[in-house]
DNA sequence: CTGTTAGCGCCTTCAT
DNA sequence: ATGAAGGCGCTAACAG
């Protein structure tokens, strides 16, 4: 515990703490040769102001809470460790902390850590939801404590959002595949009911509206590997020749279904999946994939909660950041 | 902002505020029919202790902070994920809060950070260390401010920590080759100097001193994709017949390299990687690596935070986990 | 078994 | 251009 306090500070500098509170937060003009002093002494007495107290009175925590959704053996940890780096890394610029919390992709536990996460711990929340209708969490939220809510934007919401666009994102995925030369172009996803799945299954369901029996190439599973490496079977038995793949736990127990029983991408059957993880570029072949930006969307979060955080009131701001995809030997 | 104070409280429950404390804190005896008045008058104004107030008397935050080191592009991101979820979930439980930070493997920022999270902010600090000689850290540690190290544990050190046999887990794997028939065994590991990476090659050494040239079977690099891809055909030429690839992101650039130029696994190269990341298990064939227990030396580390907050001065517990290896199709 | 009260360290109004 | 002083909400010593 550094004891030494703004009275210290004030003692030695001869002046009033009311002058070194100024200095500290530019609060007031101190002439140059007082500041000078103040600065003097607190750098010889090694100050730091007191956290807490400067909570309490100005009803400011610098901290800011992230509620992520991740399960435990779930491949969307590294994005989501990305998102929290880039909020992270912008926030720690402006003197803010981040607290985490894991919702484990549970709206019991989302809504219990959202009451924790409160406006006595925080100032404001960067959410990324596992509810999908708004309304559902409005008993939690405190009205006026900043909210942003990231990567998934559910119906009823209107306030600070930072996502990616899903729509737009599985829209090139196809048109890749088409552009390939693939014509029976397969859907496999989970049967989320959050934002980012249904928005990808509207765009899939959108850019192939011409495609006869459209329905019956549209597959929806678990979240899971098993979940896909039982698709798998069933999407080569339907004489597919491409699959694009929405979620990517699905897409590790598809692929690996298709590597070990020879089946040869892209020769008999092309890839497109979402997200660039690591293990995309790893198996062989490589895959093609729909990478999303997720330090930056991070870092937009963050800017966006510090905005609203500064003026509450202003006009709510949807971010929506572009996908982009990435070529690789899977198409 | 919830503007309800104890005061309120106390008055509708006709008690003193310090009646009301107490309650809140159980740290003196109410009588029954009292501490009911008190808890009901709290629910129905739905009281909620503010945080910053008691933080400022009572010297506890009630939060603790996690540095880790992961690169942006690092495959080592969801195992420091998986060890925050074992910390936070744990800590949450006493009512603590986590706040973690990134130091990017840089020493400079590690530091940094150790002082943004001192003793006004936090309760006590888990790090995973970017250090290999504990001294270095000491000028910014604050005496008596709870540390646990976690995963490294750098020399010098005599505290609190949680950290993975890396040697015994090396041993395993190097015994499970040699049981697979493999006789020309070589190292691929990282040029860090951090703990673990220096006890697995120090186990290698030690399980295969009887091997002559030894040193010419050891591959150093960095720890890159494109390290891994470079070292990948001069192991080959080398004639060796297995690899042990200490290092995880080695590992992708090695495995990659194989897998494009047909080299067959198991048959003409058997492989063991340090970690059970998920690709390891996607890749055709999948990769016999060594696990390590993250969750739970998260739970380890919170458990023993805590014991070390609640007594100072108590002997240090230095709490090692054993790896596990599993058995794939890679060896 | 319970109440009274003095601060914790800081910010900020009011005063000069 | 600067000081004096009250009080944010809570805990804990002291008092009964």
């Amino acid at each position: 515990m550094s004891n030494i306090k703004i009275k210290d500070v004030a003692e030695l500098a001869g002046v009033s703490t009311a002058t070194v509170s100024h200095v500290i937060n530019k609060t007031r003009y101190v002439s140059e040769k007082t500041a000078d002093r103040v600065l003097h002494a607190m750098q010889q007495l090694n100050y730091r102001p007191n956290h807490a107290a400067r909570s309490l009175r100005s009803t400011k925590t610098y901290t800011i809470g992230f509620i992520m959704p991740v399960h435990k053996e779930d491949t969307s940890k590294s994005f989501f460790m990305s998102i929290a780096e880039g909020i992270e890394e912008t926030l720690k610029k402006y003197g803010y902390h981040v607290i985490v919390s894991n919702s484990k992709e549970d709206l019991e536990l989302e809504m219990e850590q959202l009451q924790l996460l409160n406006d006595q711990i925080t100032d404001g929340i960067i959410l990324a939801t596992t509810c999908n209708d708004f309304h559902k969490l409005k008993d939690v939220l405190m009205e006026d404590h900043p909210l942003v809510l990231i990567d998934r934007v559910p119906n009823g919401y209107a306030g600070d959002s930072v996502s990616i666009d899903s729509y737009e994102g599985t829209i090139q995925a196809i048109k890749h595949l088409k552009n390939r030369g693939y014509r029976r172009i397969g859907y496999a996803g989970a049967d989320l009911s959050i934002s980012t799945a249904t928005k990808r299954l509207d765009g899939f369901r959108h850019i192939q509206q011409e495609v006869p029996n459209l329905e019956d190439m549209i597959f929806i599973g678990k979240p899971t590997y098993k979940s896909g490496y039982k698709m798998a079977p069933q999407i080569i038995q339907h004489g597919l020749d491409a699959v694009f793949i929405a979620n990517n736990v699905l897409a590790t127990g598809i692929v690996h279904y298709l590597a070990e029983h020879g089946i040869s991408i892209p020769e008999e059957i092309g890839i497109v999946t979402f997200d660039n993880f690591e293990w995309t570029q790893i198996v062989s072949p490589s895959l093609t994939v729909v990478d999303q930006p997720a330090y930056e969307m991070g870092v937009e979060a963050a800017n966006l909660i510090l905005d609203r955080i500064h003026s509450i009131g202003k006009k709510p701001v949807q971010t929506v950041l572009q996908p982009t995809l990435i070529k690789r030997n899977s198409t």
